[in-house]
DNA sequence: CACTATACGGAATCATGGTTCCGCTTGCGT
DNA sequence: ACGCAAGCGGAACCATGATTCCGTATAGTG
């Protein structure tokens, strides 16, 4: 896990002409490492994902430079996902109800792809990377202010807090092998939505 | 970080006679590790707590037969807190501040020690070992059952949530060099207590 | 169907960090 | 003061896992 530049994926206009095969691997490439990430957490091996997408290491790092720009492209991905939710949440007449919607979503998948969780954790500056790139700051702030503004929820609570709240829900969550089984994401989001509400 | 039996720290009473200045190795050795693992985490170098207790590696190793062993021997002491934070608010005559006061100083050692939470999510198999120790367990379930029993909590609140809501805490409130400073650990307590007392 | 630029696979290479080993020191009983 | 078992330091060793390299294979083109 070095440090890089990044990687660029939908960067379908530059590199116009490529063998239809190395298309087709990248995207096989995506897939596994998508899979595999979200199952095993970020100490997946290289080799593992090559496995998995069929090819060998060598086709893994022509695609992408090295794991952590393989990794961002995925958190990437997840991220805007996040901000598309969080788009038609504005449209929510009821403010808190937008909000819980955004909350609710991104609960879900960080829980169900463990890697998420993990780069909140170990890897905040990738996170906040993929967060500026599709604007989710903006548009969760918004949607704080409007909740708040309805008097729905606590004043004190804060767009700095969301990643916070998010990476500790996802680790929360998230099942071990060892040990028993971690409460369900569902319940804990409950409980930090009720604990948000506005004080009565 | 490998698997392995276990250390035993307080057997005083096994081997009674051992040089003077080894004695005081050990303990310089535990200070040390306590504040570089509190500090920065499980991913400290061994070397690293050599070199801060003034000792090679080699007397790390002849007091913890390795670095799990090493950690364990911490953990332990942390979890010995706990509960002996759990008996004493078991006095409380207010069940809800009872059960608030174990999470409260929970969640400030967590908060202090990284290596904590970092172990409750990487090697909850280490802490379940710590919690059984001590009889964590059926001293926060009885809390948690008074508190229920009061009406002040949440009815369905489990003993088994608690290691995962301790973990999501420590990890949602832990600094991280990157990124901007995290939700302090007060006021994610504070919501999570709020999340937790019985819906009106 | 040749030809070549583009891709591919995976062994070899490197870096990191835990653990072991052993020759040297030193506390302490005589 | 002496002798030696207990203890010490830290270089050497090993395992793991990311990344590089290069000989081989093949899509695409004329």
């Amino acid at each position: 896990m070095t440090t890089t530049p990044s990687a660029l994926e939908p960067a379908a206009p530059l590199e116009p002409k490529q063998r239809a095969d190395a298309r087709r691997n990248r995207k096989r490439i995506l897939e596994a490492a998508r899979r595999q990430f979200s199952e095993h957490g970020l100490d997946v091996h290289i080799e593992e994902i090559a496995r998995a997408a069929g090819v060998g290491v060598g086709t893994v790092y022509r695609n992408f430079p090295n794991k952590e720009d393989l990794l961002q492209a995925l958190v990437d991905e997840r991220f805007a996902f996040f901000a598309e939710v969080a788009r038609t949440a504005l449209d929510d007449p009821d403010p808190w109800d937008g909000f819980r919607t955004l909350m609710r979503e991104s609960a879900r998948v960080t829980a169900e792809d463990r890697a998420v969780s993990e780069a909140m954790d170990q890897l905040p500056g990738l996170c906040n990377h993929a967060a500026e790139k599709v604007g989710l700051d903006e548009l969760a702030g918004e949607l704080i202010e409007r909740a708040q503004a309805s008097g729905a929820m606590r004043a004190d609570f804060t767009i700095d807090d969301i990643p916070s709240v998010m990476c500790g829900l996802g680790r929360a969550t998230a099942s071990r092998d060892d040990g028993p089984p971690p409460i369900s994401w569902e319940r804990y989001l409950e409980i930090i939505l009720a604990g948000l509400r506005a004080p009565a």
